[in-house]
DNA sequence: GCACCTCGAGTTCC
DNA sequence: CTCGAGGTGC
């Protein structure tokens, strides 16, 4: 095993200097300690530099650390050493008595935020343009460079000849607040800039921010130490940098992006906007690579991809901004009032709204569970219209202290499901009372009980609760247990309320009277349901033993049960002993099925829905073909959208043949049946160099053929 | 006893 | 889709 040194040494190219660790005969070269602090600062700065600039770093974070601490020693021992730009001030300094203001020599403006975000809006924005330069239609398109809107804090970074002399908060744009102490503890932002020759005055803005994953850690963190956490990347960046304290502010783990300027003095300015980005960068400032440049349909084709991406980057943005490439182009355009004519934002629609929480209420799900749901103020967040939030159980609100009155941060990102975040604690309408779990159920009055060691209050009112009963005849009638289509949440509810159907078997004896009772029940659609109900009688053991609904068995469990005993009857009759046998079925689901068919009033059930004439084909018949199935003892996964097959059919043809599809990659996965838009899936299996078929290669393999490649004389069944 | 693999259950909006 | 928990194999 070589000295790992060794291995971060020798592997980098000669010639790239601090960025190698040092090895132990290198410290030898170093003879004198300013030479050595020279030395190592030039080590921390390059690493810095690799981390945040580049975004690939050059060693691991103990080796870092240990250069730091052996600067640290250095200039402890001597002080004459600790230079105002050296890497460790930017731990150290005092907390702050408030933070001292800053007027900007030159004011930090806003951008126009355009409300049309169209690609007709981009369009506009450059006919605005060519009018104000007078430049038809015929000239050559202007340039323009479009770049991402960070959702983070804006900051003015002052550089005199070349050492980071200030750091200064936005404000309104015209005075803003010292926070020097605390950007010093920043380290993708270089306390001196990168190049010999600095110019005298260099101002750089940009935007300080949290990456998604840093913000991640920094909550787990602080949840376990039982701190307050924060509500979203953003805050915690602004939270961090109008810390008192710096040395709280080093913990927190920010990062910086350059996208402007503020005044220089003595700097060869690049004659645009795009030069000056890539000069900072050579500067060893961190820019951000997502840019475009070119014309108006450039900015377009920039929009709609970042739209697409947006929930993959590393960091949020609130939406894009075009600016007119050309600084002496923007200098002729100049400013309407505040706002710079040469440049837009387009927002995206925001991901997080505030609004009100008007109630909590309690909804009983299929197993009595209680689900607190927040019923808000309507909002349009994530580009749709939010009125409906769970609050999962007990704890969870416990945790956010979400009361009824209260305003929250609703987030939506992508297709995921909307979520309170966080409360404003300092908007809270005075006498909001904590939310309290009700000890009976809000729909049949029965207790509500909170079982040893769970998170969930649950009613006990088992299917005297038309809670249950509504969730457990919707459970019977969806499309992977009876199939009883056009047995919606809607047509139950009259069903149940109107007293109708109380059991599963009523559902059987429904005839078109009874019907037609129901509002919005025509005579065409009420001929559909029977007609569905009565197709529904013909079924699987499967199937029928799922839409039961016994806790603990779900799809997959129905099936083994089936065909383990073969028949209802036997599986009935079965002891907790002979249950156990099942292959997937421990003590818990043992128990849940025997107690299930050890209540006279669930063996009624089972005996009406037989007489209603609900039947499946029963005996060791299906469980005989198992040996000589061509897929025994296969297991698939099926991603994305195959062509021909819907995911159902592809599922019954691939289980018909002995195989078994199951709902997520492992390394016991044979293979992997990938369609279009195929998501993580596919990604697991490649990380497990997993086999992947696609629909073809599939059907090929289930008719006894090698499936090494695509086989065009398949028979198309 | 622990780690990994599956399955069950719950959820929102169009 | 994700989380939590049951089941199994080491």
């Amino acid at each position: 095993m070589p000295h790992t040194a060794d291995l971060f040494g020798e592997a980098e190219a000669p010639g790239t200097g601090p960025s190698s660790a040092p090895m132990p005969t290198h410290a030898a070269a170093a003879d004198t300690p300013a030479a050595r602090a020279a030395s190592l600062r030039a080590q921390i700065a390059a690493h810095d530099h690799a981390y945040y600039v580049l975004d690939a770093p050059t060693v691991p974070d103990a080796e870092y650390d240990r250069l730091f601490r052996d600067l640290q020693a250095l200039e402890a021992a001597h002080p004459a050493l600790a230079t105002t730009d050296s890497p460790t001030r930017r731990v150290a300094g005092r907390p702050l008595e408030g933070f001292a203001p800053v007027a900007h020599r030159v004011a930090m403006l806003s951008i126009r935020t355009e409300t049309d975000t169209t690609a007709e809006g981009a369009r506009a924005f450059d006919a605005r343009v060519r009018r104000e330069l007078k430049r038809p239609e015929s000239d050559p398109p202007v340039v323009y460079a479009a770049e991402l809107k960070f959702d983070g804090l804006a900051i003015n970074l002052r550089y005199e000849d070349g050492v980071l002399v200030q750091a200064a908060t936005r404000g309104d744009g015209e005075t803003g607040e010292d926070v020097t102490q605390n950007v010093r503890t920043i380290r993708a932002i270089p306390l001196r800039l990168a190049t010999d020759a600095p110019p005298p005055v260099l101002e750089v803005r940009g935007e300080v921010y949290l990456r998604r994953d840093d913000f991640e850690a920094l909550n787990e963190a602080a949840r376990a130490r039982g701190d307050k956490t924060f509500v979203n990347p953003r805050n915690a960046a602004a939270g961090s940098i109008r810390q008192l304290d710096p040395a709280i502010a080093a913990q927190r783990p920010l990062s910086f992006f350059a996208y402007g300027l503020g005044e220089t003095q003595g700097w060869a300015t690049p004659a645009t906007h795009s030069g000056v980005l890539d000069a900072l960068r050579a500067l060893g400032l961190p820019v951000c690579h997502e840019r475009a440049l070119g014309t108006v349909d450039d900015l377009i084709g920039f929009h709609a991809d970042i739209a697409a991406r947006r929930d993959s980057l590393p960091f949020d943005i609130d939406g894009v901004v075009y600016k007119v490439d050309s600084l002496a182009v923007q200098a002729q355009l100049g400013f309407v009032t505040r706002e710079p004519r040469w440049a837009v934002a387009h927002k995206y629609p925001p991901q997080e709204m505030l609004t009100t929480v008007e109630a909590i209420e309690v909804q009983v799900g299929r197993t009595g569970k209680l689900t607190p749901v927040a019923r808000l103020a309507p909002v349009f967040v994530g580009g749709v219209t939010v009125t409906n939030a769970t609050l999962h159980n007990a704890s969870e609100i416990e945790r956010k202290d979400v009361r009824v009155g209260d305003t929250v941060i609703v987030r939506r990102a992508g297709d995921v499901i909307p979520e309170v975040v966080g409360v404003l604690a300092d908007r809270r309408p005075p006498g909001a009372m904590p939310f309290a779990m009700p000890h009976a159920c809000p729909v049949c009055g029965s207790l509500a009980v909170r079982e040893e060691g769970e998170v969930d209050n649950r009613c006990s009112g088992g299917l005297i609760c038309a809670a249950q009963r509504k969730q457990a005849l919707l459970h019977f009638a969806q499309r992977r247990a009876m199939d009883i289509d056009g047995l919606g949440d809607k047509i139950v509810e009259q069903l149940v309320d109107g007293g109708i159907v109380r059991t599963l078997p009523d559902l059987y004896r429904l005839g078109l009277l009874k019907l037609a009772e129901l509002e919005r029940m025509a005579e065409k659609s009420a001929a559909n349901l029977l007609q569905s109900i009565d197709a529904s009688r013909r079924t699987t053991l499967p199937r029928f033993l799922f839409g039961l609904g016994i806790r603990h068995v779900g799809e997959a469990t129905a099936k083994d049960l089936a065909r383990h005993f073969g028949s209802l009857d036997a599986l009935m009759n079965a002891s907790v002993e002979d249950l156990l046998a099942v292959e997937q079925v421990g003590p818990v689901v043992a128990e849940s099925v025997h107690t299930f068919f050890a209540q006279p009033q669930q063996r009624e059930v089972v005996e009406q829905l037989r007489a209603c004439g609900v039947e499946w084909p029963e005996g060791e018949g299906a469980a005989a073909a198992a040996g000589t199935a061509p897929l025994a003892g296969k297991t698939f996964v099926l991603t994305g959208a195959l062509p021909t097959l819907s995911r159902d059919q592809a599922q019954a043809l691939i289980e018909a043949r002995g195989g078994k599809v199951a709902g997520s990659v492992s390394k016991k996965t044979h293979w992997v049946v990938v369609g279009s838009d195929a998501g993580s899936k596919l990604d697991k299996a490649r990380e497990l160099g997993i086999a992947t078929l696609d629909e073809a290669e599939l059907l090929a393999l289930m008719h006894g053929k090698a499936a090494t490649s695509e086989s065009p004389q398949f028979p198309p069944d």
